[in-house]
DNA sequence: GGGGTCGATACCGCGGCGGTATGGGGCCAG
DNA sequence: CTGGCCCCATACCGCCGCGGTATCGACCCC
């Protein structure tokens, strides 16, 4: 099976919809209904069921996509890892992704232990949205990220832990509920009038909800401070707190570790070298 | 990139030699060189240094060898796991792995179990030999295996530990050891005249050693009872063993996990079902 | 029943893949 | 030193197959 053949398959899969694909992939839609039944003819299985509005996916289809999706990335990232690497001369550079804003006093700890080792190599880093570190992990767009456990989702990766913290709720200042010593789980995600902030999914969109846009924590503190919006962090936050907000223990909610993760074949040395530092932290 | 790229430019890295790799790959050498030398066009970087004797991996090259086997393998898996499903008539049978030998109890119980439950899809079982397991995970050949920590590489997927167990060294009777009432792991690795056995490592081919060349337990048991080999292993072996043989403890080796693991990013109902079956167990 | 919206089919042109033949550099034996 | 050998690269060619346009056929809805 070629990559091209799992592009087109996905792009109508994403699309329910041959002609919208085909547009999608800048090319006819002839071409690509035949590339569709070809593949279909090849893996002796309909991959679609033809309706009048479009498409839908087959057992079979699912199947496909699900794996098909995996496959591509692992394609996608074998690119960028080769062409990151050649654009370096050869010393593969590292690239670190973690929340935006999060865990910054980390990261700046870590970054000036790796770089004082004596075989460091160049550390890029780039800071996203939540949620969006382990798809960048898995198409090649990063090398190493910073996740939390529980919230992220370490599966399909190698991890170390860096470290435990309690969770806290963030309330503008001056909020009936700063003053309390502290609050459930289940108060601090409905706090009354202050609806929780809403991130980015993994195409850029946002769910629904009455909460406000956000992709970054900076953003979310100001608009917190502005009395727009609450949200439960780890409470290293402290940190980088202004005034302005309010600091809620939570007396129930689980622990956050955070943890370095790392794609499990990856043997680059800037890959090892980052993680045995961070191991010693 | 695509997948035929990808392929070629393995081989050649296998093979180190441009003419053996288009031998293998059943093509002519010109068209094969012609690729490569696309491929590193493309990607802007040698891949390989031309000897006189063959080609040589550059820095580059390496990541691309790692990462593209990566994919490579996920390419393979996404292709056999939908041709499954397709000749299953789209109900996704579940291919099960494990050592051949090993948890025959415990694997009997969680089939028995998982029989039981009212939307069992069919499980096909693969015995193969120790550490082809994670291998078979990767390219699809299977979809759920049962492993061993801290033996087995975890790397990449998820797991539920199914149960603990102490480590025993088997001996054929009449062994001056086998009245031992425990043995230390550096015993144990060493026994006088009796040296372990080989395991055929990923390409069927044996490592280099005194020992006897094995692909299942059943084997590996009776050469042991003929006074051959001798081998640690967890102690749960002792449901299957027959009369010629000592079982004696060690003291000082790390308990062995068997986990149920299987690739993060699977979500068929089969999968999930024998999981959710496992822990129960 | 007609127009609209789909995907499938028919047919064509061309890029690119793989084939054979050959070139050219490096190494070694004589 | 040189002929022969072992490699990989280049040159050239034929054909498969991909993608394009035009059109058909099925289905739905007004």
């Amino acid at each position: 099976m070629e990559t091209r053949e799992l592009r087109y398959f996905v792009a109508v899969a994403e699309e329910s919809h041959v002609g919208r694909a085909a547009e999608r992939l800048g090319m006819a839609q002839p071409p690509l209904s035949r590339a569709i039944a070809q593949l279909e003819r090849r893996l002796g299985a309909d991959l679609f069921v033809r309706t009048p509005r479009g498409v839908t996916l087959t057992s079979v289809g699912e199947t496909l996509l699900r794996e098909g999706r995996a496959a591509l990335a692992a394609v996608e990232a074998a690119e960028r890892r080769t062409r990151r690497t050649a654009e370096a001369g050869g010393r593969a550079p590292v690239v670190l992704t973690a929340k935006a804003g999060a865990s910054s006093e980390l990261m700046a700890k870590l970054l000036d232990a790796y770089a004082a080792e004596p075989d460091a190599v160049e550390v890029e880093v780039i800071l996203s949205p939540p949620g969006h570190q382990a798809a960048m992990l898995r198409d090649g767009r990063a090398d190493v990220a910073i996740l939390h456990h529980p919230f992220d989702d370490l599966s399909g990766f190698d991890t170390d832990p860096l470290f435990v913290e309690e969770q806290v709720l963030i309330l503008p200042a001056g909020h009936p509920w700063s003053t309390r010593p502290s609050l459930t789980v289940a108060e601090a995600t409905s706090v009354p009038d202050l609806p929780p902030p809403r991130w980015p999914a993994l195409d850029g969109s946002y769910p629904d909800g009455p909460g406000p846009e956000l992709r970054d924590l900076t953003q979310v503190l100001q608009l917190v401070r502005l009395g727009r919006t609450a949200l439960v962090l780890p409470e290293s936050v402290r940190a980088d707190l202004r005034d302005g907000l309010a600091v809620v223990p939570l007396s129930d909610a689980p622990r956050v570790t955070t943890v370095i993760a790392w794609p499990p074949h990856s043997t680059s040395t800037g890959v090892a070298g980052l993680v045995r530092t961070a191991a010693r932290l």
